[in-house]
DNA sequence: AATGAATGAGATTTCATTCAT
DNA sequence: CATGAATGAAATCTCATTCAT
């Protein structure tokens, strides 16, 4: 037991300041924030963070290897069941903006951090986020080798547009205070219509 | 000639910071990027930055407002033409794009780094960015008014859901060195027919 | 041990701080100190200055607040058995020239930067000097209550002109190196003699 | 004409630059001044000022030469008519009132900036000032040599001892906002009642 | 002689990281 | 393992002084 609670607490530290961490980026952004911010809402001492983590920036990138894991193992499950390449689109969209609901202050890290240093990105590659994102060029792809996306769409395209498009709004709705101007389910809904059928008031034949 | 040699010379002296702030912050960010990084790009002494600008983040926030001016004077101009929304739509997706391609660095700072810190877009309103925005939201209006987009999406959803696909096709463009994989011209027929007409492959009566 | 060993070194290191700062102030005036040269007498890292004292002007602050609180607390423990107001003067003289001759970095700093600036003697209300002065204004007009001080002199120029006259000495002896021209004992003699019984050779009655 | 002119003119803008420094050293004290105030003040370009003094130090070591020589004339007028040392007293107080009251700033300039730096003491020795002190030291000795000053007092304690006194009695005045508080005629009759005559009530035997 | 834009050395202060306890 | 006091490198910003015009 005490093994086992020892286990716990060490493994409890860690998620306490990788918690900690998501919370102060998330207010602050990562240069603003320092290190003995995340100590003080972790509950630690500002030298055991470096027992945890090599430096600063591995708690950021942890952060992302574990959260964004984490989101991408609930995106998988969310669409086990579907088939239907559309309907997964649709399925994707209402996940993404689930979890957002669910984890405001992940969502704005990395939303925000992710895009803040080109030698980040660069230099880090992020594979679960681009595993999360691969889902949808994936589908994307599968939608039109079965015939119901048009083929003349660059799925690379389509993709970082529908997922620009997601971003967009998680950010307006987690950052920009707009919350109280859309909710995140008519969100989504409208968003899938308009990429799924187009803005335009012309009614499909095929219907 | 002195004379206006002299004046060159001033004027001269604040684009040249700029345009090295513009450059630095785009490369490194604005947080790594060191005042004298930019007094050594623009080739001046550290504390001449001083002498036109009051302090680091008055360098940011002054790109901001001159650059942002500029893009949208040229937008409006590449609209004053168009009537009809839909058309103006697709204007406003290229000429997005090509202020892009002309102006990589500017691009990656307004984009970046304007949404690195909260505090930056709460403290900082940046007009000149709402009303760049405005053009698309009012242009989404004048086309539910007129009949041709949908009465059942709101403006305010559509519009960033299009401004956030242009943006991240822009970041993938600008800043993840993905400029080999697709052209500008390119990604904004594909952006406003998918926007317009919807991912499927079913034909619009209309047509 | 290692306790108090522990506790002694936290409190040790202001206090080090404080007096390495007394006598950089001494030496070179406020202004011409660095805080690097205050950390090096110190033996202290300059980083480490700021874990005791919000920045430069806090260190001067609080040598006022806490040296002037010892030389009033010793000033007052000096004079608690005297009742005879001109005995209490006698007193006050010696005591404060005493004081002097005992730290007279102190007496340096709390005399010469103290009038430094009109700013800080505004801004900053040096309470505990107005007391140890206000024991001398007390005094005389304590005295002309019991009508041993002449009624016809102001007891705030008379304080005043009595500080000044000491506060003079003292910066002679202490910043001018005319320490071989007079001692203090006998200085404080002479002043006490000046003030009490004027510098005419006329006899006094009452004697 | 036009050659006394330009004369005026180049005296005239030294003029011009130590009255703007007396006015501004007086208000924010040396050390916070900037050379750049100075010169707005003076009506000059920065560069100007060096064309008349060597460095910023220079500017503070004139206005003692100058108006410490100025202040010395004008004391010497006043007592170039009176014999009687005591008499002599009586006037060199009421004069250096009536000079401080006169020039506020030059007199806070004196009296405070002076002994901030020991370096600035004891490197540069303010002649025109130890002769200033002097007429007092000598005045005194003048007065024991006659036999109307006590033998028994230090007469370079004495000097510095009145001279203190109306130093502090000056920065009250001039520095401490407390103008309202007392006058200086006042204030200089009762100076020199206390020292001629002490505080104590009893009478003079002489008088 | 006068200007004032430009310089750049130097000062304060912050904060990621270390290490003795 | 955990602590948190201490470190000191590094960054921003100021301002006395220079010098081309």
């Amino acid at each position: 037991m005490s093994g086992s609670n020892s286990k716990n607490n060490k493994s409890d530290k860690r998620v306490r300041i990788i918690d900690a961490a998501v919370s102060v980026f998330a207010q602050k952004g990562y240069h603003l924030s320092r290190v003995s911010d995340i100590a003080k809402v972790a509950g630690v001492a500002d030298g055991t963070i470096y027992l945890y983590f090599r430096n600063k920036e591995d708690v950021l990138l942890s952060i992302f290897e574990e959260k964004m894991g984490i989101l991408l193992a609930e995106m998988r499950k969310a669409l086990q069941d579907t088939n239907d390449p559309l309907e997964k689109i649709r399925i994707y969209v209402h996940q993404h903006f689930i979890q957002l609901q669910k984890h405001p202050d992940i969502a704005k890290v990395l939303q925000v951090e992710l895009r803040q240093s080109q030698q980040f990105i660069n230099e880090y590659r992020p594979e679960k986020l681009w595993e999360y994102l691969e889902i949808l060029g994936d589908t994307i792809r599968e939608g039109q080798d079965l015939g119901v996306i048009r083929q003349d769409v660059d799925p690379f395209l389509l993709q970082w547009s529908l997922f620009g498009a997601l971003d967009e709004l998680a950010i307006q709705w987690v950052v920009a205070r707009k919350r109280e101007r859309f909710n995140l389910t008519q969100a989504a809904n409208q968003v899938t219509e308009i990429f799924i059928y187009g803005l335009t008031t012309t009614i499909k034949t095929g219907e």
